[in-house]
DNA sequence: TTTGAATATACGGTTTACCGAATATAACGG
DNA sequence: CCGTTATATTCGGTAAACCGTATATTCAAA
């Protein structure tokens, strides 16, 4: 599904979770992020995170690109704008902020400055 | 539930359903609406809108008031700007903009100027 | 105080969502 | 090729959401 036919009610639908939710409100901080990166920012399992990851690219939110044997996943940049200041008024709802996921994410990219996770 | 434990995802669950959105876009444009005049303009079964606008109230994202034997929702008052805004915004996403139904509301409300519904 | 209208809720059933565990796929390095 | 890492998907199982039907509640009018 693109997100040329994005409904309210689906992309609601599609945020109806605390883990799609951050997901989503972690890209707005950060403009891509891969697999890796996620599943160690918000402490959850690997499959758990992809599961979320394609439904939100199936609903049109993300788009993800292909790197050697990573995948980075993005706000999708067709988003149209009422969809994504739904996003953003997220942020501001948001009480604690994703502080300690910032964090994890801040700590995981300055020590993978060159190995691995670029 | 008080809209000040509001969450994101709450916000988002509680909107992640058709019924509940169209609910929520007509007390935008309507300032408050009785529940038989809800039935009719989305032309659903009076238990169905019952139970959606229970779900709405206990998420703080509806008050309602009596009077008489007529019970009148309208979006919470105290709903943060944040959650306000994101409703706003499915305005913009409704691709129909509710037409069928606001001309059903407003031919209920012309009809029923004095008689019943007020 | 009975009747009727408006609204809410309880009940049972079906679909959908979410998850952990296991397995599959894809790319890279040796 | 083979092993390893990153990611995706499948496979049950459980919980939650949604619905239609029936019933309860509340108020008003007679």
């Amino acid at each position: 599904m693109t997100a040329d036919t994005l409904t309210p009610t689906a992309l609601f639908k599609a945020l109806a979770d605390d883990t799609r939710v951050r997901v989503c409100l972690l890209l707005t901080r950060f403009p891509e992020l891969c697999v890796c990166e996620l599943t160690e920012a918000l402490q959850l399992s690997q499959p758990k995170i992809s599961r979320h990851l394609a439904l939100l690219r199936n609903q049109g939110l993300l788009a993800d690109r292909r790197q050697g044997q990573w995948i980075y996943y993005r706000l999708h940049p067709a988003l149209p704008d009422w969809a994504r200041n739904v996003v953003q008024q997220a942020i501001i709802g948001q009480p604690d902020d994703l502080a300690d996921e910032c964090r994890r994410l801040r700590d995981i990219q300055r020590a993978g400055a060159e190995p691995m996770c670029p």
